[in-house]
DNA sequence: GTCTATACGCAGATAGAC
DNA sequence: GTCTATCTGCGTATAGAC
């Protein structure tokens, strides 16, 4: 890794560790083993890094999300690896930022709380706009296989997976008695009983080309 | 209102703005109309202030949920009345910090980004037992009633509806296309499907002495 | 209780040598 | 490209007058 790649990844550690305010250049620039004025060889200043480090983490998030659903074979199965997908990658930020309580972070909560999230707009959008199409096609895949039932709201389906997710985040890194991988499993066999087709059914949609 | 109050008042509102680092004495001090050694006065420190900031919010909020659900006649008009509360005072706030997007968000997520959580472990785990334990026996009632099944996980449930319930306020105020109001009707219409009895069965249920 | 004046430290940013 | 030295501004906090 090139000294502007070792800027980076030493900055999303900083970043999502202590926010953005509390983040020096100095510490950032102690971690890769150069002094403070060199980062601004590489970049302007450090809300050019701080978008940057931002760039990367989502292009790496939106990336997984895509090939999160690849290789499954029912819309359940898709809707599990998406979800351990998900929590896999803030576990892994949750590790490689050294917190003591090694639990799933929302990572916007953490980045922007005192930052203009307005400035950011665009980029959470897309973000978002991924997951909530991804969630869409799902349901949708689910549909066709007759392993997902045809009345459901798909929309207000796909809102309510989502807000379920977050929050489910949220919960495991604020209150101590929330283990995240039980709710994810209890998660997901509600969802299936709001809208999965019944046991016979899915018995024989098993039957079907599909 | 004393001057004590007012920094206090101030303080609360510049916190929720600008999370803990970005919050000057200065602004506080302006805002109060006092000059900024003057807070030194009322207050250890700006930490202190913090704290004690806190510890008004978390009341108010604790207070406001308590009260939520009194004069409920079942246990859904409960749940209404609780979300309702919960939405009505985070909304207040977005209000009251002049959010340029009125919307609800995550106290603690605003607040403890630049701070040590750690510390603050016992302010939220109590607020978050308190909620835990008010949905809990909303369930309880529910089920004497006979308007809610009595084969559900209510730990389980509970924890999904907590954590539906801050993913909702955390999509609202970071993704542009989600609107919460439609959000939380489907939430409890869902809910229900998940928790309720058939109509059949609450229909039977007003018939009894509850 | 509130003020003016000021100490102190830190973080972002720049100048200019090598 | 990276460094040393330095500027600049801001924020917390204190001293001491009124």
């Amino acid at each position: 890794m090139n000294t502007k790649d070792r800027i980076i990844s030493a900055a999303i550690k900083n970043f999502l560790n202590f926010g953005y305010e509390k983040t020096s250049l100095a510490s950032i620039a102690e971690e890769v083993g150069i002094k403070k004025p060199s980062i601004y060889y590489h970049f302007k200043n450090k809300k050019e890094l701080f978008n940057i480090s931002l760039k990367n983490i989502l292009e790496s998030l939106e990336y997984n999300i895509l090939k999160s659903t690849e290789n499954c074979t029912s819309s359940k199965e898709m809707f599990e690896s998406l979800f351990s997908t998900l929590l896999e990658f803030h576990i892994q930020l949750s590790v490689m930022i050294d917190k003591k309580h090694i639990k799933p972070v929302n990572i916007f909560a953490t980045l922007f709380s005192t930052l203009d999230a307005e400035d950011y707009k665009n980029s959470i959008n897309n973000y978002y706009n991924l997951l909530n199409n991804t969630i869409i096609h799902i349901l949708s895949i689910g549909q066709k296989r007759n392993e997902i039932r045809i009345d459901i709201k798909k929309d207000s389906i796909c809102e309510q997976i989502m807000a379920w997710f977050e929050g489910l985040l949220i919960l495991s890194s604020l209150y101590s008695s929330f283990n995240f991988n039980i709710a994810k499993q209890e998660f997901l066999d509600n969802l299936w009983i709001l809208i999965g087709k019944t046991k016979k059914a899915k018995t024989i949609s098993l039957g079907t080309k599909w």
